[in-house]
DNA sequence: TTGCATGTTCCGGA
DNA sequence: GTCCGGAACATGCA
């Protein structure tokens, strides 16, 4: 599921349990640990307290009075939290406890995970391969973006590097907002084109963001693009669909003619 | 059994 | 250097 606003709820959960001591850290599945192992974490956390959470993109930092946890949740990571009889999850591989309740790192996939940076310096370093994040990318950033890439719009949206916290689905959602074909080389898109996109970018974020996912609407391309029969939620037109790298795209083929 | 899934990385080739 | 596709990672579901 995570991509930006998934992650900002997983920040806002966070942030409800700043302030406490921490516990202990239960691994239950070591496969989401990067870098580090359970003994060490636990060690790195227990008795530290949580500050502000922040996030960028896709990923969730959670600073420890020095350590710093960095959370990146794949396709299938989330975090939630708990009362410590509640039954655990069969994909809960990580739980924090803290004193009125836990944490709970679940990944089915298990595809990234959980690592431990040693200080602010280092948390910040892991972030120097990451574009800038979707909602703070000034218009004129993102214009140049567009223009020097001779590539599909829709494969510039999702390069983490360019631009941090679009995936599959908001990508898809913003150029349907905007009716731009996705498969267009992006530094052929004009001025109000480029325009469309931006505007669309900033109401489809603000709008999931406040929703902590991005909202399967009918009215949106999100709440019919995995229907067999799905249509155009603007025209009685069938949706189009193409596998890019392993990534279904899909568009109205009406409102974004290639 | 096969194909697909909202992420990312690595590799080869154009 | 840029761009693309494919395979891989690990797991479940239709």
């Amino acid at each position: 599921m995570p991509e930006l606003p998934d992650v900002e709820a997983f920040r806002r959960v966070l942030a409800e349990h700043t302030g406490d001591p921490i516990t202990g850290v239960r691994v239950r599945d070591p496969g989401v640990l990067r870098d580090v192992g359970p003994r060490r974490l636990d060690r790195a956390l227990r008795g530290h307290r949580f500050g502000t959470p922040r996030r960028h993109g896709k990923r969730l930092l959670a600073p420890a009075e020095g350590p710093v946890l960095t959370f990146h949740f794949g396709m299938t990571g989330s975090l939630s939290w708990h009362s410590h009889d509640d039954e655990p999850h069969p994909h809960d591989r990580v739980v924090l406890s803290l004193e009125d309740g836990e944490l709970r790192y679940r990944d089915m996939r298990k595809l990234q995970g959980i690592r431990l940076m040693e200080n602010e310096a280092e948390a910040e370093e892991s972030l120097s391969d990451l574009g800038p994040d979707a909602t703070e990318i000034p218009r004129g950033d993102f214009d140049a973006l567009l223009a020097r890439r001779r590539g599909r719009l829709k494969t510039v949206l999702t390069d983490q590097s360019a631009l941090a916290g679009l995936g599959n689905l908001l990508a898809d959602e913003i150029c349907w907002h905007a009716r731009v074909n996705p498969l267009r080389p992006a530094r052929d898109l004009d001025d109000d084109e480029r325009a469309a996109l931006y505007r669309a970018m900033r109401r489809v974020l603000r709008e999931s963001v406040k929703a902590g996912r991005v909202p399967p609407r009918r009215s949106w391309l999100t709440g019919v693009r995995d229907r067999p029969d799905g249509t155009c939620p603007r025209h009685d037109v069938p949706l189009s669909r193409e596998r890019m790298s392993g990534r279904t795209t899909v568009w109205c083929p009406r409102c974004q003619p290639r």
